[in-house]
DNA sequence: AATGGGTGTTGCGCACGATGCAACGACGAC
DNA sequence: GTCGTCGTTGCATCGTGCGCAACACCCATT
């Protein structure tokens, strides 16, 4: 560990609770003005701190810019399909991850049931948005007037008796997911399929994709794959704690 | 300067492309691997780095964090957000909002155009300086050394063939800008892309922001668009008039 | 199993670069 | 004008970050 970089770095937090003078910077490092004012120079040059008018420091819109591409170029998929992977050994049941772009839930990733009855489904598939599972979990994170303005736009198809009705039971159900954070599909897209599924959340705690896993009745029951949800949770998690750059991976 | 701190820091921008295993960094940085490896230590160490399960790096969750404090100390962003909202709501169109620092002008908030063409920005990222009508406008408000050292110092890539030329025409363009008080770009960075824009004042008269209304040809024409001025030139005032009054001169 | 190329990691001696000091310059207050 | 405060600069000294080379490890190949 470098003693330099390790003080430069100390400087970060500090200005992020405010602005302050060189001499305040270089009495809360312990070090000499000089350094400190070295150090700030550094970081300066770099855009991480910026120096207004009065002289003082704060923190530079360039940090903004780094987070903001590096977002941009992190990858849901690439980091999560080890972890679906990993559940599809466990439980043996098809994984699916989903995100939602442009009022569209699509599913990006897709580990294969290992029993012989699969269910049909296509990555880059739109999904059945008022039933699915993934679907619930994307729309509960929604704005309120969010969910309602989507909501009042959809259809709702009635692939069986037990699909999402209307809008009022829809956003009923979003409420219910949103607290409870974790959503079922329970036969209502086909008759015979049940899901259970949970939210990957970014650093900012907003959902950036949801993932579940499905089995025919033949296979397991509801019951049963309910008992599954601890595990689904973990999965999701730990996919959460991975994609936001979590330094612990530990507990939630 | 400290060279050992700036290396550290030009790891950032590096991972902020993508994740990045020990050798590449090294590579990158011209240094050796095991001094790479202190560097990205201590990066870790203050959160700013995260290492991945494949034990590539990537930008971790303390900078994600620094970025958010960081833009919430820019209070022209919260401020002039519902205001941004307002004039996409009653327009339609994708509009903008951006600082200057540090010789760069950086997008800081952005509400999507409602209408399915939608032009590529990204809030975060540095904008095309000498063709963005917020550019000018920021520009435009620099003392006239200012502008003609900075204009000298950049380039003037012809992204279209309205583009730009060169410093004479950029710093000719700033002067207009200036006097009118608001300014366009009209095609010069994207041949179908045309913009409207207008500062944000703080209670001294300087510029401390700008925004701008941004659509394609296919959508409005540029003419079209322009009968939109006083609408923007409203809401800029409007985010003045608000931001001077909450603005509190801690030290002026 | 044994081999070899590819990683990341560690210990070390040397020299370079970061450090603190002191002196200087620029402002503002009184 | 004189102080006091704050940022800045040049410099000698020493600490610390540096590259090297050897090591540990994984996995693919044979």
């Amino acid at each position: 560990m470098s003693q330099t970089v390790d003080r430069a770095l100390s400087i970060l937090p500090l200005l992020a609770q405010g602005p302050a003078d060189l001499g305040q910077v270089a009495e809360r490092l312990g070090v000499h003005k000089s350094t400190a004012l070295r150090l700030l120079r550094t970081l300066h040059e770099h855009g991480l701190v910026y120096r207004q008018q009065d002289q003082r420091y704060r923190l530079g819109a360039r940090l903004f810019a780094l987070a903001q591409e590096a977002v941009e170029n992190l990858d849901v998929r690439e980091i999560a399909h080890p972890h679906l992977v990993e559940l599809n050994e466990s439980c043996g049941h098809t994984v699916h991850l989903a995100v939602y772009e442009e009022q569209e839930v699509l599913y990006i990733d897709k580990v294969e049931s290992r029993y012989p009855v699969r269910m049909y489904s296509r990555i880059g598939k739109p999904v059945a948005i008022t039933v699915a599972a993934v679907a619930k979990l994307l729309l509960a994170d929604l704005s309120e007037p969010e969910r309602r303005a989507v909501a009042e736009k959809l259809d709702y198809p009635m692939y069986t008796s037990r699909s999402t009705p209307n809008a009022g039971a829809f956003l009923k159900e979003l409420t219910v997911v949103r607290e409870q954070g974790w959503a079922t599909d329970l036969g209502g897209h086909e008759e015979s399929i049940n899901c259970v599924g949970a939210p990957v959340r970014g650093a900012d705690g907003r959902v950036v994709a949801a993932m579940s896993v499905s089995a025919p009745n033949v296979v397991v029951t509801a019951e049963e794959l309910l008992t599954l949800l601890p595990l689904v949770r973990r999965t999701a998690d730990s996919i959460s704690r991975e994609y936001s750059g979590t330094t612990r991976p530990r507990k939630a």
